[in-house]
DNA sequence: AACAGAACCTGACAAAAATCATATTTTTAG
DNA sequence: CTAAAAATATGATTTTTGTCAGGTTCTGTT
């Protein structure tokens, strides 16, 4: 078990790979793996987080409800990412909710061992940072692509985003499939535009359907889009 | 000169407070004090930084052009906080620009001296992480706002924000005097739409204005608007 | 003081997006 | 397999927001 951890967290987790062999030993004999179901829950917004979670299989979505009841996903984590770090780190309660998609296999990993280390191994504690300042970015682009672009365009820019990042299966449909109201909530509009959009998109060629999954059929038109053509 | 640096920076930059006296001689050694006038730019966005810059004095805004010629402002940066720290952690080049909003007084610290820094000592790296992490979390809140609320609750959003983070004169008039075009960059709109509402605004005496100096007249309404009432 | 230029303001209209209502299809549970 | 529930889809309508076009006021300069 322990050999397969090791291989795991240096493989995939580029923050632990800076954890020297006794740290990750530490990590390896504390650590619990969970299987969670999709559509449930890892951990609630406000939650208090006593480790971190690290995503062995499958994708969550971290999202926050807003005042009107809609929940806004704010980010999908998968395999690899680690899940909480950033509420341990800055002892806070956390600030988005955390449900698989599909589903997964994750490590519970004590918070005591990564704020040990922390403190004791800033070959570490800078390549968590780094990996904060990468999604410090993300985020600001995320703000400046919602305030700026129509649901049309960000419709569009998802669907290139899945594509991009979980790929497409052999007959051309996004690996991960999200309902069309995760693809609503991770644009930020309501449902019925979303699909209205969907539908509109199918139209005119540049996706395609099947049930619920959605391939992209045209790239270059969805991308023109984005761009604002 | 060297004993007002180290007065200044022991206040009012947190991270560089977890600095040893040896690291803040050097700081103060290599530093370089600018005066920027209102309106001129500290940096652009897609430059190489090569070292950050402390706000002694004044305010910044930092923001992002998009492609339809608009900029987003993504944050107001005032006295003690750190503008490139981002970029010069990731290695990356600035992915925001810094202008003045108004005439401001900033110390340049060379890069090195953070980086050097920031692999010896683990308590400044475990600082600046921290605060890494509450300025993600911030980001992802100004996510879900963008999103989630019309431009009145934002607007109305911005207002109290101002309020609360850059005080009010004897007059009960915002101090921090932002034009109605920044406002708009702010929150996400057309300037148009944004002089709109600060009129209705105006007009059911929830703001009052003197040229383009806004006060808070109606906390609680405001503060209704934005909780979706 | 007169002027230019910028910032501010307002109206009219167009476009985008939300909402409400109601089908239809797909999935799930018994 | 089938009924119920959930998800998807579409139409009609309203609300929100953006755009264009034309003003007015403010500010700094000569």
């Amino acid at each position: 078990m322990t050999s397969k951890c090791d291989q795991c967290i240096i493989r995939k987790f580029n923050s632990l790979r800076a954890m020297s062999k006794e740290e990750l030993k530490k990590v390896s004999d504390t650590k619990t793996t969970k299987f969670v179901k999709k559509g449930e829950i890892i951990f609630n917004e406000g939650a208090k987080l006593n480790g971190v979670y690290c995503v062995r299989n499958g994708v969550s979505k971290l999202s926050k409800l807003s005042a009107n009841g809609k929940d806004q996903i704010v980010k999908l984590a998968t395999k690899g990412e680690v899940l909480g770090q950033r509420s341990v780190i800055a002892e806070e309660s956390a600030n988005l909710s955390a449900v698989a998609v599909n589903d997964m296999e994750v490590c519970f990993i004590p918070k005591e061992v990564i704020v040990n280390t922390l403190h004791k191994n800033p070959d570490f504690t800078y390549e968590v940072l780094r990996h904060m300042a990468h999604d410090l970015r993300e985020a600001d682009d995320v703000v400046v692509n919602m305030s700026q672009k129509t649901v049309k365009q960000r419709i569009a820019e998802a669907f290139l985003y899945l594509g991009k990042n979980f790929g497409e299966d052999d007959e051309g449909f996004l690996t991960l499939t999200l309902s069309r109201e995760d693809i609503a909530n991770v644009v930020g509009t309501a449902t019925e535009s979303c699909i209205r959009i969907i539908s509109e998109f199918k139209k005119k060629g540049w996706i395609k359907t099947s049930g619920k999954r959605i391939g992209i059929a045209d790239k270059k038109k969805l991308n023109d889009l984005v761009e604002g053509f």
